[in-house]
DNA sequence: AGTGGCGTCTTTTTT
DNA sequence: AGACGCCACT
């Protein structure tokens, strides 16, 4: 076997894509990965919490039967015998289940990864993350700073030049913030004068030509109102700048070789002019642009309030923008040592750009002790994020610049043989390099296209025939293009048969969960102490009200996290809900328990949708990486849009090569421009095909296409009415067990104020942090506990964190060192067997010693601290590292706490 | 009969 | 920005 430590998968529709992904984590498990190196991101929610749900669920079943596919890819994978795995299994299910999790979706780790730097930028870390701004807001707070900096004045002038108000600006602005990580490379020269020098020269041009025809008597009236105009602007509405020559019937009775001279003429200077004009525009709005993100800043400063892409964007500038940024990484990166991507073909740029250092180090194989991996998913066939940013370039991009091992998986285990077959046909000629899939042993399949004029009632027919043949409500989806069709559609069905249970969107809040809702009024109970609260957990996870419970164990002062996986392992609760998983990913978003349950009954974070009833009615980018029975896709009802960007960017490979402002006609003008346009349409237009072909893909049994006769969304497809296959009718499934769901009223926790960080508090914290992170990084790097190694480690150590300490910290750190290595105690209790940073899993929780020794059978635990003084939680810290150690190997423990000062060396036995 | 010009209407997807 | 209908013109 051969494990690939750089590999992707390129995984058509239904290939098994979550299958390989799930694999492929457990078998990093089973390596040997710990569980919170690992980190593996997704695009959806959804997509995050079936991850979790699925590797708990093979954990939990990888001896039965019934998961003998998965154990056997996994031997496979890892080279370990399955006997080997089943063995280990309890221990790494227990390791999976104590550890902090990192499969998140990406925009969640980006956000996770600003909380630990905000303040760098001077925003909270506690900041909430909202769907939209408050537009009115940021536009007062900019126009303010407008007039501030004295651009008010120019930027109206400019304003009334370029016939846009203000609101169109922001839409400018927004659109170079969105992609502000990768607008560095790009320099705008400001050669403005030259657009009114050559606004005149175009215009004379132009007249010429005007004067040219005007002195023929036989022009005609059309050609002769044509050539009427008296500003540029108006010269660009002419549609006869299209053309390449003026010799056709409008201006045939006038036409001159002269004529097409000056026609020439006029476009070449027409070109010149809104270049220039580009460029002055260009550099003006680069100008200001500077003062609109100043002023976006100062409100997430004073609010607290962010959008994703504000998020995006100062991830970007912390981790890209800044001469310090190998410091942070190495805060991140030193927790990541394993990068699984989900969907990989809609990860965009900037997202790159944030994980490529963490890629970099997983590439470069450091050490080759370090095991790294890296693993990414995806299909560019399934790329339909382009307009927020999705680049399926990157797939490929990355395969050849990590040398990443790519294979295909073309196996269709989704659907049945007529709609893959279908799918192949349909797609094989639009979809560049498509590899026809394999149809799995599944014979049969339901194919229909129909066609009519109204394609909305011919959706209700499919619903109502296919019920009538037995099919469950459950088994149906309905695919449409736009949310408000969804609600239609959906007015529609209950107006018909008003019993009907139709789902527009599984939007089951997390509170509503049972065993969700049981721990959270456990921590209730621990947080006021009032037994009421104990009394609504019991009966939630179902014990009598008069049961004794031992809540001794629990403390509200416990790290929230820590403190929610105790409730859950000591009840014994996640044997029954994938739903607190969610909860634990829920909750690492708040620094404590009170900030949790103030907000707890607003966790606006939707359930895993588990076995949702009804039809179901969701748009096609929803429908991504779900699966249906029987799908209907319903034609678009109202007209397809357009980008309406003023702007237009154009890439080479993954770069941002040039800004291109669009002006009316420029492409006739310019060829340079009009390669970037045909460019950019050709791209929508396959974005648009992939949509279609997500749409079709998502079904089962049955694919069922509602199509308009003019201005479908498949025309490009060339669908004729067709019925190929015939439905075929499951046995109604054993009803399924309910998720019991139930209104739940809880007693509103005050309207206290949030926490809120002091500032200078909270700087001085992350001084002493990165004080105490580089000098356990300096011992860690020391290879014995030799003088002579001192030096290496100190560089090593130097290298990585000088830029973030004070002056004179690292010589600090090296004299503590070295005092360090010469007290006698440390030398007496490092005799023996020397393990650093050794990891642990304990009753449930992971730990992390710097130093065990071995000495005979006796167990020496050592915890370095830089801290002045001694503190109670220290000694916990490491009593519980003594006891575990003692539990698990039955030998004689001693603990100490060492604190390495600069004068000296104290030592406290635990 | 076919073309050009112009006014009017409508205009998406989401972490 | 594009679809479409309507009118003027060739």
């Amino acid at each position: 076997m051969s494990f690939y430590d750089k590999f992707a998968y390129e995984a058509s529709a239904g290939s098994g894509k979550t299958f390989a992904l799930v694999s492929r984590y457990i078998s990093l498990l089973f390596l040997g990965a710990n569980p919170s190196q690992i980190l593996a991101l997704t695009f959806t929610n959804k997509a995050a919490n079936e991850m979790s749900g699925r590797i708990l669920k093979v954990l939990k079943e990888l001896h039965l039967p019934s998961r003998v596919a998965e154990l056997n890819d996994i031997s496979e994978i890892t080279g370990i015998t399955t006997d080997d795995i089943l063995d280990s299994r309890e221990l790494v299910l227990k390791r999976f289940l104590g550890s902090d999790l990192k499969i998140s979706t990406i925009d969640k780790f980006f956000a996770s990864i600003l909380r630990k730097f905000s303040l760098y930028e001077g925003i909270m870390p506690d900041f909430l993350i909202e769907e939209s701004g408050d537009e009115v807001a940021l536009l007062r707070n900019f126009i303010s700073n407008l007039k501030k900096s004295g651009e008010y004045k120019n930027s109206i002038e400019f304003a009334a030049f370029e016939e846009k108000k203000h609101t169109n600006f922001i839409d400018i602005f927004e659109r170079l913030y969105e992609r502000d990580g990768e607008l560095r490379a790009l320099k705008v020269e400001d050669i403005g004068e030259e657009a009114f020098k050559l606004e005149r020269l175009v215009l004379d041009q132009a007249k010429a030509l005007q004067a040219l025809f005007f002195s023929c008597e036989e022009l005609s009236t059309t050609a002769r109102k044509s050539l009427t105009f008296e500003t540029i602007d108006e010269l660009l509405d002419k549609s006869w700048i299209q053309r390449d020559t003026l010799n056709y019937r409008t201006f045939s009775r006038c036409f001159s070789e002269r004529a097409d001279e000056y026609f020439i003429e006029l476009k070449g200077l027409l070109r010149h002019y809104l270049r220039a004009k580009e460029h002055a525009l260009l550099s003006k709005y680069f100008d200001i642009y500077d003062i609109y993100k100043e002023s976006k800043r100062e409100l997430h400063q004073a609010n607290s309030l962010l959008r994703f892409n504000d998020i995006s964007y100062y991830v970007n500038k912390l981790l890209n923008g800044r001469v310090d940024s190998d410091f942070l990484y190495f805060r991140l990166d030193s927790q990541i040592s394993h990068l699984l991507i989900d969907e990989f073909q809609d990860t965009n740029i900037l997202q790159y750009l944030v994980l490529k250092p963490i890629i970099d180090e997983i590439s470069s194989g450091v050490g080759v002790n370090a095991f790294r991996s890296l693993f990414y998913v995806g299909d560019i066939k399934q790329s339909i994020y382009r307009f927020r940013g999705g680049a399926k370039e990157l797939f490929y991009y990355i395969a050849k610049k990590y040398g990443v091992h790519v294979e295909k998986l073309n196996r269709n285990y989704r659907s049945k043989r007529e709609v893959v077959e279908f799918v192949n046909e349909t797609f094989k000629t639009l979809i560049p390099s498509y590899t026809e899939q394999l149809a799995n042993d599944c014979n049969g399949g339901l194919v229909k296209v129909v066609e009519g004029e109204d394609h909305l009632s011919l959706v209700l027919d499919e619903v109502f025939t296919l019920l009538e043949n037995g099919v469950s409500e459950d088994d149906i989806a309905i695919l449409v293009f736009s949310n408000d069709d969804a609600t239609l559609i959906r007015e529609m069905l209950l107006d018909r048969e008003p019993h009907l249970n139709v789902q527009t969107e599984s939007s089951m809040k997390l509170i509503k969960d049972r065993l969700v809702m049981a721990v959270i009024e456990f921590l209730k109970y621990l947080y006021f102490g009032d037994e009421l609260y104990l009394i609504n957990f019991k009966t939630a996870i179902g014990k009598s009200y008069d049961e004794e419970i031992d809540s001794s164990k629990f403390s509200k002062d416990m790290e929230l996290g820590e403190l929610i996986k105790k409730v859950i392992l000591h009840f014994e609760l996640y044997d029954r809900d994938d739903n607190l998983l969610k909860l634990l990913e829920v909750a690492s978003n708040y620094e404590d328990i009170e900030s949790f349950l103030f907000e707890s009954e607003n966790l606006s974070t939707d359930a895993p949708s588990k076995e949702s009833r009804g039809i179901k009615i969701l748009t096609v980018h929803k429908s991504k990486g779900l699966e249906f029975g029987h799908v209907i896709v319903a034609d678009r009802t109202k007209r397809r849009s357009y980008d309406r960007s003023p702007m237009l960017f154009e890439y080479d490979e993954i770069t941002l090569k040039n800004i291109y402002i669009k002006f009316k006609q420029r492409e006739f003008v310019d060829d340079a421009y009009q390669r970037a346009k045909e460019r950019e349409e050709q791209l929508s237009a396959e974005d648009e095909i992939n949509l279609l072909y997500v749409a079709f893909t998502r079904a089962k049994e049955s694919l069922i296409i509602c199509q308009k006769a003019k201005n479908s969304a498949f025309e490009r497809l060339g669908l004729v009415p067709l019925e190929r296959g015939k439905l075929e009718v499951q046995q109604k499934r054993e009803e399924a067990v309910q998720s019991e769901e139930f209104t739940y009223q809880s007693v509103k926790v005050g309207a206290q104020d949030v926490k809120n960080l002091d500032e200078s508090e909270n700087r001085n914290d992350i001084a002493a942090v990165n004080y105490g992170i580089a000098m356990h990084y300096m011992l860690e790097m020391l290879d014995g506990f030799e003088e002579s190694s001192l030096e290496r480690a100190y560089w090593a150590m130097k290298s990585r964190h000088e830029i973030y300490l004070q002056e004179g910290e690292t010589l600090e750190i090296r004299s503590r060192v070295q005092r360090l290595l010469k007290d006698e105690r440390f030398t007496q209790l490092i005799k023996g067997k020397a393990y650093k940073e050794q990891p642990m899993f304990y009753r449930g929780e992971h730990k992390q010693m710097d130093l065990l020794i071995e000495r005979g059978d006796e167990l020496i635990v050592i915890d370095y601290k830089s801290s002045k003084e001694v503190r109670a939680s220290h000694i916990n810290q490491v009593l519980g590292y003594k006891e575990a150690i003692k539990s698990i190997s039955g030998k004689r423990v001693s603990a100490y706490l060492c604190y390495v000062r600069s004068g000296e060396v104290e030592w406290v036995e635990v």
